[in-house]
DNA sequence: ATATTTATATAGCGGTCACTACATAAAACA
DNA sequence: TGTTTTATGTAGTGACCGCTATATAAATAT
């Protein structure tokens, strides 16, 4: 995580750009986008706004570098769950229990990073959150097209909104026994719809 | 509508204040609490800040009255629909399906207004929201108790989950029918699960 | 008419927001 | 050493937030 890029000439910086990344993960998950104002953030790493602005250039640019991190680092492996040996309804009931997993895995940063801030009020970050919810999505329909193009698209449209619903009863007080349980009852579903 | 509830002394109101109710609802569940500000209102209602503060007191306020508002008259009628006289399955499939109609029918205020107000930044009417989602999902719960006690609690989490993610879809992007066939998809699983 | 009551309009309160102008400190390079 | 480069700390900016002090306008009561 310290990752100290070679240096060159100027005044050596006092922190390290990739783990205040890790630690603005932490923070927007938590409270999301809008409830982070950049006095917190600079608060938390221990500089000022000038610095702030200098290693990332806006709130909302560090937003996206967090996205991208938590995207290849803490968010659900996609393409180890999607696999295709094994049966499409239970691919997909995997996920749902991953993702349950996941959602509550802290309790202080509950849910998904990416689905909360899809609803968030500011248009920059919500549609930068979205474009991630976009690709995921993208990736269920097709996983589920290669052996059931007719119910790819319902099925797809059915485990994304119980995503977006464990990942906001893990932020409202369902912890991972009820979620886990949703996501197991979920799977019932798949099971019947998708001819096994 | 025009309550002219009968006028005292005073100099008369420029404005209804159930009509501003009822306008605050819409501004409300098109953008969110947060979203909201009381300049937004005054406009809207062509009024002053002065005129706002004397008739609802605060911007929270408002909101409560708001709640009490719509529970009473353009929230889904949960009472009419958790029958004694049909399968516990059937009434809920129905809820799951009447709530994907009631979060697609104002493409402008897509969504519920209590479930997408659970999840604001700010704490009163955050918390104003989930008393009203508590309540609801209690009803559910209750209903399903009466004739499948060992299911209630986890069957009432999975309708309750599947109503949150219906409702953050309807927000981002699914429309009636992509609404409908989820509820009816999850429905499958409440056959599944409760003896009939 | 006058007093009382209530709602109004103007103007602005202190606070927080994302962000920045400016001078300086600390490193590498010549 | 002196120049260049980069990051820093101090101290703000203007915009917007929820909310209000103050004076006045418009009704009823006496």
């Amino acid at each position: 995580m310290t990752t100290n890029k070679l240096r060159g000439r100027g005044r050596p910086r006092t922190f390290d750009p990739a783990e205040a990344v890790a630690s603005a993960r932490i923070l927007f998950h938590a409270r999301g986008y809008d409830a982070v104002s950049v006095s917190d953030m600079t608060t938390m790493l221990g500089i000022n706004p000038p610095s702030f602005y200098a290693a990332f250039g806006s709130k909302i640019s560090l937003f996206k570098r967090v996205l991208d991190y938590w995207a290849g680092s803490g968010a659900i492996p996609m393409e180890s769950i999607l696999r295709p040996d094994r049966p499409v309804s239970l691919s997909l009931a995997v996920l749902l229990e991953e993702a349950a997993r996941h959602y509550a895995s802290d309790p202080s940063a509950a849910g998904c990073l990416v689905l909360e801030n899809t609803r968030c009020d500011d248009k920059d970050a919500r549609e930068a959150a979205l474009s991630f919810n976009v690709a995921a999505e993208d990736a269920i329909r097709e996983y589920i097209a290669l052996r059931h193009p007719e119910n790819a698209d319902c099925v797809a449209d059915f485990v994304s909104t119980t995503m977006s619903g464990l990942s906001a009863k893990a932020r409202n007080g369902h912890g991972l026994a009820q979620l886990l349980a949703t996501a197991r009852l979920a799977a019932i579903a798949l099971k019947g719809v998708l001819p096994h």
